[in-house]
DNA sequence: CTGTATCCACTGCGATACTG
DNA sequence: CAGTATCGCAGTGGATACAG
């Protein structure tokens, strides 16, 4: 027998269960765990700022080289958004010019184990997906 | 000595080198794996359509009152992307009225550890959060 | 250097109506 | 039942100019 490798479902299994759970109480998008990761890092650029903060701190502009293609306006909005959210600290330096520093708080660093995971499955899974694709799109 | 543990590096750091890797190259965002994600479980009804097809194959219908406030059409959309990637696969019964029915492919089920990390990640974060922006927005 | 303000374009998405 | 077609809006984000 093999009890504990057989007790823990897959894990679609478990996703399935939290929510039937939720399915039972009268539906309120509020309070859904999914909508909360979508709001929190499924925009355009709050996981590259937190990517680009990964290894040490930073400051806007080094930020603003990492991703090239992010403007200002938009860097300066995530980052305030991660800062409200307790996971990016900053830090001002009363240089002249000014100097500002940004780094990953406790809890920003605890986003990358599940950030990690979710990329490597992209790259894992990139060519079955781009072949599935070209197969659906010539196929009548 | 304790070799193993101390060579594997923490998550931050994991990531920060597989991006710094790519940094070395001419910047190119369309093959960047952060964006890929993002574009492909990063809108606003992929994850919820995904975990409703977790436990068992669902039919249109039914696929909608698990997710009550999607649209018909945006459920259409994002059933087709899901098929066209290889996620999710389609049947039809030539019954009367018609009934079709999706299912999550081998390959659809693989996202689901990622993702359940994720929703596990929000789920634990959610009152620290919660309290940092109590205190971000209560500060001068 | 580190931002903010203003304006504008795009598009994701919802509402509604219609079809096999 | 399982969709598609058309329309319209609101929010997201880019460009530019300005400021401390």
């Amino acid at each position: 027998m093999e009890p504990v490798e057989a007790a823990v479902p897959p894990y679609h299994l478990q996703l399935a269960r939290m929510f039937a759970e939720r399915q039972t109480a009268e539906f309120d998008a509020t309070v859904c765990p999914v909508r909360d990761v979508l709001d929190r890092v499924g925009d355009k650029w709050t996981m590259l700022v937190l990517i680009a903060l990964a290894e040490r701190p930073r400051r806007f502009s080094e930020i603003n080289r990492t991703i090239p293609d992010i403007s200002k306006r938009m860097l300066s909005q995530t980052l305030r958004t991660l800062e409200r959210d307790g996971l990016v600290l900053r830090s001002v330096f009363p240089t002249n010019p000014p100097s500002v520093e940004y780094r990953l708080s406790e809890l920003g660093r605890t986003v990358f184990e599940p950030l990690t995971m979710l990329v490597r499955w992209v790259e894992r899974s990139h060519d079955a997906i781009g072949t599935a694709r070209k197969q659906y799109d010539t196929s009548p």
